[in-house]
DNA sequence: CTGCGCATGTGATATTATAACATAACGTAG
DNA sequence: CTACGTTATGTTATAATATCACATGCGCAG
């Protein structure tokens, strides 16, 4: 974990929601100034190798991972609303699966409205 | 339905597996030559809407419906290999979901090898 | 005919992401 | 210590994905 990471998960962590790649370029050009795009794409790849961030795949944003159990996909319930995330982890998809299907990885993202928002 | 959107209905179910938008402009192209992104883009849009076609979110991708369910989001198995896709419908979450969170639409995409490809 | 609503055409541009190559930082073998 | 390999970062450019804004056409209700 280097000082770049680092600051790029403080941002993640800071932000709350899921936030852009080019929002999080803006914060860090907002210090460093010389940020470019592949530095925050490269930490962000980095952070979600190990398991500490991910990618909101249908809203193309990023976010800390709230359990940083580094290994499984985790399952986002999305509110519309006020942008919050509820992240779960281990929910055993119902196997619906093909026959023989050998999951690797998955992605599982709920839309919608949050208790607080309805 | 028009002739556009059924073209490009034609296209997808064509492909059999996802497909990217500027792949289906470019053979768009090749017959019509005038098409351009807005065409695609517009096309596509209608066609998940009445819920003919599913966007691949990790792909970024498109695939005709399997199902023409016309409502409730679709569960998909893509292998990584082959690049088939084994739709399923009506898989009811674990319901692993946070308490009072309404969801409108959800995403599930399961990444892995099919069982020809193991 | 006229006006309205929707679909499409067209050119430009915004957004998201990666390629390719250069430089630096850091540990380890010799 | 020094040379070297490996990993991380800097830098420029460009690719890939998607939308905006405005013009045009087309069918139909009034």
């Amino acid at each position: 974990m280097t000082p770049l990471r680092r600051n790029v998960l403080a941002l993640l962590v800071r932000a709350g929601e899921p936030i852009k790649a080019y929002d999080l370029l803006d914060q860090m050009r907002s210090e460093d100034g010389s940020a470019k795009p592949p530095t925050v794409y490269r930490s962000l790849d980095f952070l979600m190798d190990v398991g500490l961030a991910h990618k909101v795949e249908a809203l193309n944003a990023y976010i800390a991972c709230a359990h940083c159990h580094d290994k499984g996909g985790a399952e986002l319930y999305i509110c519309g609303k006020c942008g919050s995330v509820d992240e779960r982890h281990g929910a055993p998809e119902p196997r619906n699966a093909p026959d023989g299907f050998e999951t690797e990885r998955s992605v599982v993202e709920h839309y919608g409205l949050c208790a607080k928002c309805r």
